[in-house]
DNA sequence: AGGTTTCGTTACGGAGGTAAAACGCCCCAT
DNA sequence: ATGGGGCGTTTTACCTCCGTAACGAAACCT
């Protein structure tokens, strides 16, 4: 239980010094274990806690007034979320595990402690946030005035981009964990319409499935469709503070 | 020109140290001024620079490669802008003076000195970058599944509650200096329906217009109508650091 | 004044939503 | 193992909301 999965994530970008890394993996100390489905947190209750999520998949989503959903992200191992949480005093999102998963919570005030120690950490995390920021412009913008096709698209490439990130032994397929009600609630469809759109894919020879398991067989075609380009790589972080 | 529109933003939500405050403030000692429709970030090009905006008023956008273009934001005075290039080699996104502006731009190895002084700097950071992510997250939720109708009533909410977080003599209009096809870009409509939707509402009395400006009649009537309530308010920030 | 931009309005067509039902599949209880 | 039961998927028919294209009116520079 020694590595930090947070800290092994933000070496992919930058070299953490030896403190840091310790730092980090202090956070992971407290481990809490929750089954499929698990409500995380509930959006406009009061929260304090924020988590490294250290194995599973987590969503974030809201509820509109008229009952309709809206997935926000869906969150893998090493992704920072409930991050909301620091800033507002009730959680704007609600978070559920999609499948079991392993939590590392902690309080803003460990928070604190950690960012008056280590003020470099601060500046990962507005890096982080910013990356956060640009990937939920590009889901905007792929909302905003694409097709349904395209929206699936872009959506099947940010997910497979971002296992990528974490796990380099993703290849082309990966368990997306999603019904396709879920994916019509994130990409702005209704699941018959989402039906329609992977159905046309998989006839075209884009993608192709096995028991819940999605393969990308042209991601090219697929880029092309979803207007998609990987954000997650060519960062310049060099500016940072020196450790 | 002693005071600093950034340092006078984070006030209202928490103190700054006179220290801080005047390490933001050189931050905007070099002003450039641009007219309106002035490029100042293309997308996909390179750039070190980052800006506070002093006065007036920017969009950031993308043009996806079908030829739309999906308005992300619009900045006010006393906004960060351009902060993904902080992350990015290549900005992912365009930046277009609205009106007439000024900023004050500094590229990122002033920003690291900054950080490097003022370690709680980096946590303010990170709280706005925050606060811009639950804001995008929002009109995600707008963009995904609500109505015309909904979309135009949440985006004028949104921009009213941002022009009141930074002026409080802002009552219930303002000249939003964006046609109708613009805000048509921003939420995902085309100019003839946005247009529809605003003649509806204003036969409402949900809203009127005069020469350019926009005045707010019902506010909760919009609020009910675009599912939006102001996040701008309620954040808690005792978490952080130590002044 | 003259041209360019923005606003306003129309008719039509299409992409995607709605509703409903059948089908497959996994899981669990008997 | 086996037979439901429930969830997810697939399919159909119909309909609505919004986009497209086009044009005239108004507003706005210069």
């Amino acid at each position: 239980m020694s590595g930090s999965c947070f800290a092994d994530r933000l070496e992919k970008h930058l070299n953490l010094t030896d403190r840091e890394r310790a730092a980090l993996a202090r956070l992971e100390e407290n481990q809490r274990k929750v089954k499929r489905g698990a409500m995380i947190q509930r959006a406009n209750e009061p929260v304090t806690e924020l988590y490294v999520l250290r194995a599973g998949r987590v969503m974030s989503y809201v509820i509109l007034p008229d009952g309709s959903r809206q997935i926000l992200r869906v969150y893998f191992a090493g992704d920072f979320i409930g991050s909301a949480s620091t800033v507002y005093r009730k959680s704007p999102e609600s978070l559920v595990a999609l499948s079991d998963s392993v939590l590392c919570p902690f309080d803003k005030h460990s928070l604190r402690t950690l960012l008056e120690e280590h003020p470099r950490v601060a500046a990962l995390m507005f890096v982080l946030s910013q990356m956060e920021r640009v990937a939920l412009t590009d889901r905007l913008a792929s909302l905003g005035r694409s097709s349904a096709r395209a929206r699936v698209a872009s959506f099947l490439l940010d997910i497979i981009d971002r296992l990528r990130l974490m796990d380099d032994s993703i290849t082309n397929s990966f368990d997306l964990k999603l019904t396709q009600e879920e994916i019509g609630d994130a990409v702005g469809l209704t699941s018959v319409h989402v039906n329609r759109m992977i159905r046309q894919m998989e006839a075209d020879g884009l993608i192709s499935r096995a028991n819940g398991r999605i393969t990308l067989l042209d991601e090219a075609a697929l880029e092309e469709i979803g207007h998609y380009t990987n954000r997650y790589t060519d960062l310049d972080l060099d500016w940072l503070p020196a450790a």
